[in-house]
DNA sequence: GTGATTATTTGGAACGTTCCAAATTTTGTC
DNA sequence: GACAAAATTTGGAACGTTCCAAATAATCAC
């Protein structure tokens, strides 16, 4: 009825205490008698209030909102990453905002500047390819929190997590020779990403430990996707040592190489063997099942939240780099599915 | 240097003018002298402003911000949906607050007035199972414009955009009657949805039309994910009477049913005719590529951004249903493809 | 009942912006 | 150079909240 919006001067003057009283009893204080804080809510419900938190925010300094950007929120790995960072972060009574850059960096930076107008108490970012340190600088200036999950990025001053890349691509080889392969592929990924580099790196070492040569002809570099996976097959299968079996770049490979090995009448898991990177859900419930390293990244979501609302709450900037464990998950798609109760992870 | 933040006032102060001339610098406003604004401009950056907006709002009515919620953000449909909206949105100047829900009406209330709290000029929602029309009369009662997608609530007195459903599972059935099939399922998705209405509708309809019983062994509703879409395939199979294609509630379920279908050694597309619904990215690339009912997701997105816009814009409220046209994309996965060259449509 | 405690409540004064009406400067005309 | 018109600039007064210091009310001990 009054002009347009309810606000606690409304709700003041129609319980009969002063705006103070209603701003405490808003903000749950135990300063407000027991029977005032029932009339006062029972006003609020009545004129059908709502908290206004812009007004909020000009007189406190904590926003209640995070913002998350990804790089490629159509690949499922970051959906669930964002998933599991809204599930805290919500839980937490904050809102997030979400962007997606599809690796545009100046999408990413126009995005980060417009959260950052709108008062964001914390960012939670995995950056585009081509992020340099630099970029966060002015964010962590101003004593906002930043954790760039999924891709480190050398000499940046904010925390961050990552998954073990290295000690995931080895396990995975590991196992692979454990079956009697000798000839294993790397699959699929950009080669010039720290990701990339750190895979491979973990890849090359344990078929060093395995006592197998490293052969240059069985990295094959594609787009990180489901075509890229495709791609992948079918560039390895032009070799006259052709291998026997892929560790890929992540899960969008390992389903593109299935694809891939289908089409030339190969049976994953049973005439090649492939494992994958990620633990996308779809992983567990494909057909074959996907032998995977699990990287949980709704979990890896989680964490970065926890991460990011510690720090938001403790004031104090200081970066921690974590480097989240990851474990290979043993399903059917590398040939070795006894076990087929394997499930995934979920920390 | 001075307490922390930088306001208009301190660049007033510094450029030598009051701070109603930045303020009018800010909002771009041809009132200001062009010498003023360079200078204005340049101690801006000098000083490193950023703006405060959540102050601005507090004074204005139109917040830059919208929300959207959407009820499974690890199914790619909704991923993509999301990053359609996201496209518009952003380049409008616009940021987004996103949610999940996963189903849980509790948490779509929630967050809904969360988001309202922060003051979001409009709302996109994909209703979580069981929304009712009531669950968003305050919102439109405050002037705030909704756009409810992809599941329409009968009743809402709001903005709904939805694809046609009917027609799409009819064009499939209808092409898979022309490939000379009697025995098409229907596969996966809950029955007690309105979309799963809708598209047994359309399933229904197109087999009478084309003189085929119907028979209701071979609906077989399961979970509309991947999962659901195995499961789905081994209901069928144990029929005496068995079907040689599928339509499919949705890719997801599409892409299980082909898993299922090789678990037991018959290929998708050859032994057995499968098509999707949705078109999600992954169907173009999918080996074989999967002949499905094309709701492109993203088109979508951006078309429910430009209608929310487009309300907020205006001022005005009134509810516009509008139901999104589809088309069959055939590819491999009934068995009919001879062009391979099909594309998804980018609208 | 009195003074001291403790429990509640309460008016401003912020916060950083935008708006309005009015003041000032510049430009143009004769 | 005086007057009008146009162009530019400018002080408050909002906006809806939270804080602070101080006022008031309730309770206690004697």
């Amino acid at each position: 009825m009054n002009k347009g919006r309810v606000t606690v001067i409304d709700i003041a003057h129609a319980a009969g205490v002063s705006k103070s009283t209603v701003s405490l009893v808003l903000q749950g204080s135990s300063l407000v008698n027991e029977a005032t804080r029932a009339k006062v809510n029972a006003v609020i419900r009545e004129l059908g209030y709502v908290y206004n938190r812009g007004a909020a925010n000009l007189r406190q300094a904590k926003s209640k909102i995070v913002g998350i950007v990804v790089n490629d929120l159509t690949n499922s790995f970051f959906a669930e990453l964002a998933v599991g960072v809204d599930m805290v972060v919500q839980s937490a009574g904050y809102v997030q905002f979400l962007s997606n850059t599809g690796e545009s960096i100046d999408r990413q930076r126009e995005v980060v500047a417009s959260m950052r107008e709108h008062g964001i108490s914390g960012l939670i970012v995995s950056p585009a390819r081509g992020t340099e340190a630099a970029d966060f600088k002015s964010l962590t200036n101003a004593g906002i929190p930043v954790v760039i999950v999924v891709r480190n990025i050398p000499g940046a001053k904010v925390s961050s997590l990552v998954s073990d890349n290295f000690a995931g691509a080895s396990a995975a080889v590991e196992h692979l020779a454990g079956l009697g392969h000798r000839r294993i592929a790397f699959m699929g990924g950009f080669a010039n990403t720290a990701v990339f580099a750190e895979r491979l790196g973990g890849y090359r070492d344990a078929l060093a430990k395995a006592g197998i040569a490293f052969d240059d002809d069985l990295v094959v570099a594609t787009a990180p996707s489901r075509a890229g996976g495709v791609e992948a097959v079918g560039r390895a299968m032009l070799l006259a040592n052709k291998p026997t079996a892929a560790v890929c770049f992540n899960d969008a490979v390992a389903f593109g190489v299935c694809d891939g090995l289908r089409a030339r009448r190969l049976e994953p898991g049973v005439d090649f063997a492939v494992v994958g990177f990620d633990d996308v859900i779809e992983a567990e419930s494909a057909v074959p099942a996907l032998t995977t390293v699990s990287v949980d990244p709704q979990g890896m979501g989680r964490r970065a939240a926890q991460l990011l609302l510690k720090q938001i709450n403790s004031g104090k900037v200081e970066a921690e780099a974590i480097v989240s464990a990851v474990r290979l998950v043993v399903r059917q798609s590398c040939g070795a599915g006894l076990d087929t109760t394997a499930r995934r992870v979920v920390s």
